[in-house]
RNA sequence: GUCCCCAUCGUCUAGCCGGCCCAGGACAACGGCCUUUCACGCCGUCAACGGCGGUUCAAAUCCGCCUGGGGACGCCA
């Protein structure tokens, strides 16, 4: 077999979205499992759309997920000679000619279609006309000229098998723009055909565009890569996915706290399978996508299983690089802590968190100014009584004579005046979580206090147990 | 409207060259265990082959129709 490569082709008319970054981890899985390359092009051709800082943008999230690229970034406005001379040899072989129709004449063309119940289409009326370039003309391509018997276009899709189209349904499509840019038909076929692909993996949305693009193959005399549907991902209503689902941008779910290891295999299982594994490193996935067990049919995004994958892989990560990692979200809140502080209590909360969100929520809370613990009402009404109150003065003064503030002192006082008071534990424990934190879940309260510091703890306690 | 694609639990899916499937795994939900709280973890329960016809001794698996869903039909990509 010859080297594979494979392509993600984005345009930079917006963020990279999660449905982009599925196409593209499978072209780098496929490219990587069969020690081929992993090519990168930036299709920015509409000029009026495409944003320099969408190109930034789409590159970071690749690199965040861990999708290198081999080779040079390519920018389809830098190749427009390889276009043209493709163009041009067309027109010369009488595959492709000039048409100077307006876009209203061909709109009403189309409208036209429409009413009668066909197609909507361009009906080829300057196909034999032989017209020359002139000033707001297109080049398009002269299909009874590839195809002269007619019949069908048919190729063997990697994920969706055999797929036939009748060559009437294809009209003579606009291969150059007046602007003397390509359309995108023309430019991905030149630049696969230029940059060696042979497998364009890419979203279902583009089926329709195959044929089209087997013919251009057809015409220019090339060779076709394998062509590889992968459905569209919807949302959890099974509607196209769109701003009311919630983060669609990679971007956005990396400001969220998500890992991009839980992000990239809840993806892959998004239309990917094997067997009845769920969980896969990186190394593993390589090792398994060979382009088979590709699944046709469209698949709903799942917010709450990414989410399961995310608290298992940040359970999973070490504390000291669960510390950095956490570090810029806890800077975000305007928190002051060091790293080094930071590990106990990441330690503390890390099989808590699902988000790393929510770990910079869990380090707050605990670092917060005494004044800015936020008691849970419900929480608040039951413990803080009269008696919860005068429970957590008389700890005050427990806790400010101990020796040392280690969890197993703390835990030896803390059950030492619960049993020598003659009290229960509950009349204890909850009293203190909300002084604490202010509510009624954390981790073990010696553990906790002693990460927390002698010094805060009884300021927090002083607080709660004013009457 | 025309063309193309798709169809297994609420969701992601295994199975689909027919019997091993009165359909397996995972998420969610629910119940329990663990626990001085909350999570984590562990155990368990609920839950699906869209409909109708064929082919066959036998169909989730093959064929047809219907229904439903999606996509495309641009001088966007």
């Amino acid at each position: 077999m010859n080297k594979v490569i494979t392509r993600f082709a984005p345009s930079p008319t917006g963020h990279l979205h999660i449905g982009g970054a599925r196409t593209a981890l499978f072209c780098w899985l496929l490219a990587r499992h069969y020690g081929g390359e992993f090519r990168l092009r930036i299709e920015d051709t509409d000029l009026e759309r495409s944003k320099q800082e969408y190109t930034d943008s789409i590159l970071a999230s690749m690199r965040w997920l861990g999708l290198d690229w081999d080779g040079e970034l390519a920018y389809q406005t830098q190749r427009t000679a390889l276009y043209n001379a493709a163009v041009d040899r067309l027109l010369e072989t009488g595959k492709a000619y000039w048409c100077s129709c307006t876009p209203e004449e061909v709109e009403a063309m189309r409208e036209a279609a429409r009413a009668r119940g066909d197609k909507p289409r361009y009906d080829g009326r300057c196909r034999d006309k032989h017209l020359g370039p002139a000033p707001g003309s297109v080049v398009r391509l002269n299909v009874a000229a590839v195809m002269p018997d007619g019949g069908r276009i048919v190729f063997d899709d990697m994920v969706k098998g055999h797929i036939a189209v009748d060559v009437d349904e294809l009209d003579d499509m606009i291969l150059r723009r007046s602007d003397g840019m390509p359309t995108y038909n023309m430019a991905v076929v030149v630049d696969d055909h230029d940059m060696g692909v042979t497998h364009v993996i890419r979203g279902d949305d583009h089926v329709s565009n195959t044929p089209k693009q087997i013919l251009l193959y057809k015409a220019l005399g090339w060779d076709l890569p394998v062509f590889g549907h992968v459905p569209m991902i919807l949302g959890p209503d099974r509607q196209k996915l769109s701003k009311r689902h919630g983060a669609r941008a990679v971007v956005e779910y990396q400001k969220d706290g998500l890992l991009p290891a839980a992000l990239v295999n809840c993806l892959v299982r998004l239309g990917w399978s094997h067997g009845d594994q769920e969980l896969f490193t990186m190394d593993e996935l390589i090792e398994f996508f060979d382009g088979t067990n590709l699944n046709s049919s469209a698949a709903a995004f799942d917010f709450e299983k990414l989410n399961w994958f995310n608290a298992h892989y940040l359970h999973e990560t070490p504390v000291e690089e669960l510390v950095r990692l956490v570090e810029p979200f806890v800077v975000r809140k305007g928190l002051d802590v060091t790293a080094e502080a930071l590990v106990p209590m990441v330690a503390l909360y890390r099989e808590r968190a699902n988000t790393l969100l929510d770990l910079a929520d869990d380090m707050a809370r605990m670092l917060c100014p005494t004044e800015a613990v936020v008691y849970d009402e419900k929480a608040a009404a039951k413990a803080l009584t009269d008696e919860g109150r005068a429970q957590l003065r008389a700890l005050h003064d427990v806790f400010a004579a101990l020796p040392d503030f280690d969890p197993a002192t703390l835990d030896t006082a803390l059950n030492s005046y619960v049993a020598g008071n003659g009290l229960k534990f509950k009349q204890v424990g909850p009293p203190l979580r909300v002084a604490l934190l202010g509510n009624q879940s954390g981790p073990h309260l010696p553990d906790l206090m002693a990460v927390m510091g002698r010094e805060r703890v009884l300021s927090r306690l002083e607080r709660a147990g004013r009457a």
